[in-house]
DNA sequence: TTAATGGATTGACATTTGTCAAGCAAATCT
DNA sequence: AGATTTGCTTGACAAATGTCAATCCATTAA
């Protein structure tokens, strides 16, 4: 499948971003379509920018958008009663958010609320629809996003219901190196209480674990920055639990 | 789309089961497709059956094959380190098991274990792709139906992340009565560490607040049958966490 | 500069939950 | 019947986790 020439089909934004959004990381699901189908796509498309803080999507609102991240970083949580939040996952750049329930019941699961500045692109679940409909192979692309999506949130919650707070705490950080940072020492700009929220557990009971494991060695803290120095110890406490 | 004379096509089962299977309680897929592509579904299916307790799929197994349960009763659940168990899904009669991740490098992410005797039908992954990427009603269909299931898991998961144990046991309650056994004394025939299994918990802990349930008449107990007998009291004991 | 704010941290304590061991009851086997 | 197994139940205790309040520290506001 070659990449198609897109800029041709962007009217508004010339910077390839189209090229890069709905890819998640090794699929871009937007080769398979034609020239004609990115045109249907991208033509009613909106560029909307969001700044630190402001909320994305809204859990419970009816879901009419799919929206691909740009650039920034936000994170999707779900709300539950009393002001508790339980974050599901991070979005990094060049993500396309599902938001947990586009296809079910055209009501939003979670919550999707930037960290950082945001710029991403709306696009109206019904161009998605059609497309879904007229091209099977961005239906089947789209079928493994989702899933691929869905089953790395699953097995995070599988983890948090079934280990201790150092072993939740030791995949967090792992998983936050491996999958959304990618580099070692990482700035996470996530305060205390959302990396609590990222595993379950309370704000105070988390820097505990992390102060433990500040003292052991096995991580260096800087505000928000996390440096891990022993990612053995880090994984031997996560199979653990 | 009117149903279609499936009988012709199934050569092997004669009961119909073929409507039913793929049926997710309000939407059968299967309307959708046309009887040659309902025969080459159903050309090649297997028809199995499980006797109680048996694995009908196992986690880290390589995913080649849907099953459809026809009749009986099967539980879906993640095995984490040293014996750890979390179910996460009952499935009941005419359901389609995706086992989490049909669409996912191919593994399968969860384990599904007859509860009760379960006949059951296998049909070839390669089928189903390949009716994804001819009807393109199906895959949406399919999107829509793998997108809930998950959902539903995804949602379970966050209350037992977020709630103590009698908020969880009371939404659990619930939850059998109106989404599995639909009854209201319902047999769940599952043990004790079963339901424990459920909520994330270990069978004595279970087990104290079934009883504390007991003895404020919120529900009677008589071996696996459960009684509801107060469901505004579980209601709220859902919500208060 | 000082004051005030908000997040991060720590400690003391209460609550929740798990662990271990023992006892009980029903079903199965001999 | 008696013995044995298996699952269920209970209690005592230990460990994990949450709650509340006080303090620290950096940043912003006046």
């Amino acid at each position: 499948m070659e990449p198609r020439n897109i800029e041709d089909a962007c009217a508004r934004c010339k910077d390839q971003c189209c090229t890069r959004c709905l890819n998640d990381g090794q699929i871009n699901i937007f080769n398979c379509l034609t020239k004609e189908e990115l045109e249907l796509l991208v033509k009613e498309k909106r560029h909307v920018h969001f700044k630190a803080g402001e909320t994305i999507l809204k859990q419970n609102t009816s879901a009419s958008h799919i929206v691909c991240i740009k650039s920034g970083l936000a994170k999707i949580f779900a709300e539950g009663e009393g002001d508790k939040k339980l974050i599901l996952n991070l979005v990094a750049t060049h993500s396309i958010l599902t938001g947990g329930g586009i296809f079910m019941d055209e009501i939003r699961q979670f919550t999707v609320q930037a960290i950082t500045e945001v710029d991403c692109c709306f696009i109206y679940s019904d161009k998605i629809f059609e497309l879904v409909s007229k091209n099977s192979t961005f239906a089947f692309q789209l079928l493994k996003l989702n899933n691929r999506q869905n089953i790395r949130m699953l097995n995070n919650l599988v983890g948090i219901t079934q280990k201790y707070m150092p072993g939740r705490v030791a995949d967090l950080l792992l998983n936050l190196k491996n999958e959304i940072f990618l580099t070692n020492p990482y700035d996470t700009r996530l305060s205390r209480q959302e990396l609590a929220d990222m595993t379950g557990m309370t704000m105070e009971s988390f820097i505990r674990i992390l102060k433990e494991f500040k003292t052991s060695a096995i991580i260096a803290v800087e505000g928000s920055q996390i440096h891990i120095l022993d990612e053995e110890a880090l994984i031997v406490l996560g199979k653990k639990g």
